[in-house]
DNA sequence: TCGTTGTTGCTAAATATTTAGCACTCTGCT
DNA sequence: AGCAGAGTGCTAAATATTTAGCAACAACGA
């Protein structure tokens, strides 16, 4: 389910290369049967091939990680999440980004919570 | 694995109680011995039962599930990552954290990052 | 002290997943 | 039109996980 979630549309070969110690071709053309039939996954054809993605819309998906990551790793914290986030980026942060952050943390405070 | 590092030390009974649709009791144990000799898992005796817990150190776990989360549901930027935990809580946060949270991202700002 | 309860160590059977492989179809190329 | 390549639909066998269950033992309360 990750790699769709990164992908979020793939073939069956796609999917194999993004796995770690590739399982079989057979093996990922199964399981992604098994997820179709368990409704996380659906299908559409691209040509003769399939292309699969999550049933769910990123939106909800994203909240639900989120969710479970906080409640997982941080004792249900959102504050220390966030900073955990924000320590582990060495990549740039663009200056927009930043004061677009800001005003959004400003703007929770000011609404209190 | 998340049950166990959600409580970072439980009985088999415990973590088979975190489980949604629990799986057996025999299947527990058996997962846990498993997962013991991979080396995801290791036990301490309490003292006629098992206690549980991850090998790897809080601190390790955090900063990969939060790079994991990063790259699997938000393409790899960490300010969308930051502004769709913002608006996950409807928690208290407190003043102080709010501060705390501003001044790290001021930081990374003035560095540049 | 003596059950009772909760737990581990085992083992064997049931169930699920993973694998290999073959016939068939569609696409693209010549 | 005919061929090669890539992909699906199937099936059967190998492997792994899940389950039940029992003997042994420590802890706890009556």
């Amino acid at each position: 389910m990750d790699v769709l979630h990164r992908l979020r549309r793939a073939t069956v070969a796609a999917v194999r290369e993004e796995l770690p110690s590739p399982p079989s071709y057979s093996a990922v053309r199964a399981l992604l049967r098994i997820l179709e039939e368990k409704g996380h996954v659906r299908h559409l054809a691209d040509g003769p091939r399939y292309l699969y993605e999550p049933t769910a819309s990123r939106e909800v998906e994203r909240r639900s990680a989120v969710r479970h990551l906080v409640k997982t790793f941080f004792d249900g914290s959102t504050e220390d999440a966030v900073a955990a986030l924000l320590d582990s980026t060495d990549q740039q942060i663009a200056p927009e980004q930043v004061e677009a952050l800001l005003a959004r943390i400003r703007r929770a405070k000011d609404e209190g919570r």
